[in-house]
DNA sequence: ATCGTGCTTATGTCTAGACATATTTTTTCT
DNA sequence: AGAAAAAATATGTCTAGACATAAGCACGAT
């Protein structure tokens, strides 16, 4: 075992059992050794074997069931992780220097699909605003965002023309739950105005809606500025 | 605590603390109580009320450094997690009947562009093939690949033709690290083709490289039929 | 053969205690 | 006062042992 000084033992176990997987010399389908042989032959505690394993259960490349051991995944999904937090924070991680400006808001019955997205009622009153997030002067990106006033009690509707409810919302109302999804849309007359596209400009759409223990929160159509790239972060979950 | 019979321990712990969060009795950047403290209140050990807060950690919500203790994230980064899979399973899991036919695919020298995604010198011999995989006839995505032999010396460039590549690599070569992207391109004509789709239509893309330890696997760029939607998995890390 | 019943086994999870390590805080020395 | 050294403390991680639980397996009765 090539006990790296760095990286905790259980940390180091599944570094050698991923290798293991991925040399071949354990391959798919086949039972690996349980926790207690693991055990002996790292020279750990059966705890610490457990936890090496649940990690590369968690990433996909195990399949544990009780009793029936421990077997390399058939077909290994694997698991990729992105970031959502405060697009000023990525603005200016990209180097650039932020702006931002409130286009609309206004309280508005929801639509249909809006309501069938929070799960609320066709027509329920809703705080509607759209902004655009600038970079060094630029649009970066577009953000349509429906607001469950019922779910944020504390957000005044008075204040929303100066606020930058992107960065008001993930200080203010942690969410318990949330959903996101990624598709592509053709820029429309009014995404390529705010944006400065050309109409028909292909652009990346995520669409995210966040729930807490007093219903659906938010839910956001963001549109990124063409060429923009939404990426995995780099971070660890797989190592070395 | 509402200690459901359902959860384990440490999963009920972090379900309580999630709500005190959410519900703002703790507020963002406030310290809460240290390890053993909390391990009194739910009556756990230490190492339980470890493991709780080591999830609320890794979802994001919370900032834990030693012996300063832990706080509540003041911009909380939360993270969403993806899967990537076979193709054809999630064909079939949309509940249709999977077809796939392979385009082209040859050897030929890494263009600029590939090189860099893979680090490898400009013009190494490469096999690049492309191929569309259609659900119930009509085309579902389309894959562009580029295959580093180096890495998959199992792999026999004469089976390319009849192969299901995605399915190969993912069985026979698990790799180590991945990146992956997102973005939009307006369809070209080759997509347009492959895709039955109007040329300039919005495609989601999906750019993804792989590498093990022999060096870079494969990058793909994938393009998804127009209307497609990547989301999510709706599964635990929040809970109840 | 077929269907239960109960034994066995591998993982799931918790506990209590220990030591390691990064910081902060305090003390001590210049 | 300011810098260096020492003490204190919260988290990080491991260990050994325990019990819980799901699921495979064998045995026996029908």
């Amino acid at each position: 075992m090539t006990d790296k000084r760095a990286g905790a033992k259980a940390h180091s176990i599944a570094t050698e059992v991923r290798r293991r997987i991925v040399e071949r010399r354990w391959r798919q389908g086949e039972r690996i050794p349980d926790e207690a042989e693991l055990a002996i032959e790292f020279d750990a505690a059966r705890a610490t074997v457990n936890k090496a394993l649940q990690m590369l259960a968690d990433e996909g490349l195990l399949d544990r069931r009780r009793r029936a051991g421990t077997r390399i995944a058939i077909d290994p999904v694997r698991k990729a992780s992105f970031s959502i937090g405060i697009v000023r924070e990525q603005v200016e991680q990209a180097g650039l220097v932020y702006g931002h400006r409130v286009v609309a808001h206004r309280l508005s019955p929801a639509p249909a699909g809006i309501a069938a997205c929070l799960g609320l009622p066709v027509g329920e009153k809703l705080v509607r605003m759209r902004a655009v997030h600038y970079g060094d002067g630029t649009p970066f990106q577009l953000e349509d965002r429906w607001i469950n006033l019922r779910a944020v009690p504390d957000l005044d509707p008075a204040s929303l023309r100066r606020l930058n409810v992107n960065e008001w919302l993930v200080r203010n109302a942690p969410y318990l739950h949330a959903e996101l999804a990624f598709s592509a849309e053709n820029a429309n007359r009014r995404d390529a105005r705010l944006l400065q596209v050309r109409h028909g400009q292909a652009l990346l759409i995520q669409q995210r809606t966040t729930w807490n223990d007093l219903g659906p929160i938010t839910t956001v159509r963001v549109a990124f500025r063409p060429g923009h790239r939404v990426s995995t972060d780099g971070r660890a979950a797989e190592a070395d």
